[in-house]
DNA sequence: ACCCCTTCGTGTCCAAACAACACCAAGGCT
DNA sequence: AGCCTTGGTGTTGTTTGGACACGAAGGGGT
């Protein structure tokens, strides 16, 4: 029998999340739609699922093909199907959500995206079908991530200060955090290599620049080791 | 244009991984296909998505309709498309995990199930699909989640006893935890209920028997209330 | 009636982790 | 030279976590 093809089959998407921080700022990567339904709205990036890729890779594809934003840090969110979440038909997207340094890429609008834009993650403007929902819940499961998964370097440059990486964990957090508390929790956790080098160009006091070793977290995840801050 | 149908659709389904528990080891619920593809083989009971449902809806009903087992919690786990999962067709599938009070339901195969059974988590047979690979990542998700979110509960009857929570905990975790201190954290954690009555046809001293307090635990964590253990 | 066996229920101490807290140093700018 | 900004550093008191042992209760068996 064929069974397969006994049901109505709903359309399936990926829609990516994509974080970025600007001036201590918490920002997510908005798309403005360039077609109905919900035209001149701002949606998340994505689209459908093409025959013959992963779903990861389809979120990567989409995410470049309307932005231009490419090679990120992506991470399975959630599946969101309710019928009626799109007027035209069923659909059924697999939200993705991801963290960039954003002096490394500049996004531009293409595909069907009219524009292209960087909102603050606590204010955006009201969003296409339930991508507001998507997004609340990308930033909870951002929250608690960073808590448990180095994750927090993807924000930042290669190459950056204790005072930065700080700043990531109050932006995600949304709370101040005590600098010598903060410092003496990250560097104990080891996986920060201290480079040679300070800042260039500021005025005042340059700062130390560190690194995140990824060959030496791993290590220690194999150890049993539980990175936390 | 018909924007939506220019792509080849995907099948969407469901897959349940359904725990429960028996002489404190943590079981799985299985059924054996009675179909093709993987005709004989056990596997994650679960179907096709209908039109007019939700992904829940959908999960809740193929659970009852193959293995009789009725009003569940059930959570969202992560969604599986790799191509070539489903020798047949592609087929994307969103995986929930759920937790059962295994005295509370007497599982019948049905549908096109062959057979139900429950199996021990960590010793499944080889299942049908990447469905090895769910059940793995439903356990990761059960014991973060235990760890964090009063889930344990749900699969202990309504009134039970200390020793048995802790029991629940230790089957999940896979290691022993010292009594005295698993009491004290659990009790700190205000969200239980003790009750007057005490275990009752034991052949030793009867335990007290206590009771998960939901409402309370709402106002606590409305009040910024953290549950963890 | 007595003993036995099993499970219940309880408190202390030490170690580690956490939170609060303030000042001098460096270095560009005017 | 002095100013202004940010960098970098330790101690202390509190809280939390983990190790650890024994008498009490109560049904079963003799």
């Amino acid at each position: 029998m064929s069974f397969t093809y006994r049901h109505a089959r709903p359309a399936v998407t990926v829609d990516c999340v994509v974080f970025g921080l600007d001036d201590e700022l918490l920002k997510v990567l908005l798309i403005q739609r360039d077609r109905e339904p919900f035209a001149g709205r701002w949606a998340l990036p994505g689209g459908f699922v093409e025959a013959e890729e992963t779903l990861a890779q389809a979120a990567q594809r989409e995410l470049t093909e309307e932005t231009g934003v490419a090679k990120v840090y992506l991470e399975q969110l959630a599946s969101f199907g309710d019928p009626g979440r799109d007027p035209r038909d069923r659909v059924i997207t697999v939200a993705y959500y991801g963290l960039v340094r954003r002096l490394d890429h500049a996004p531009r609008a293409a595909s069907d995206a009219r524009a292209v834009g960087w909102f603050p993650a606590s204010r955006c403007p009201p969003l296409a079908f339930d991508h507001g929902e998507i997004v609340a819940l990308a930033r909870r499961r951002l929250q608690a991530r960073l808590r448990e998964q180095p994750v927090g370097f993807e924000l930042l440059p290669r190459k950056f200060t204790l005072s930065q990486i700080q700043g990531v964990y109050e932006a995600v957090l949304g709370r101040p955090l005590d600098k010598r508390n903060f410092r003496r929790k990250l560097l104990a956790t080891g996986v920060l290599r201290e480079l040679a080098e300070t800042q260039l160009g500021v005025a005042h006091r340059a700062a130390r620049l560190y690194q995140f070793d990824a060959r030496e977290y791993r290590a220690r995840v194999k150890q049993g080791f539980h990175f936390e801050v």
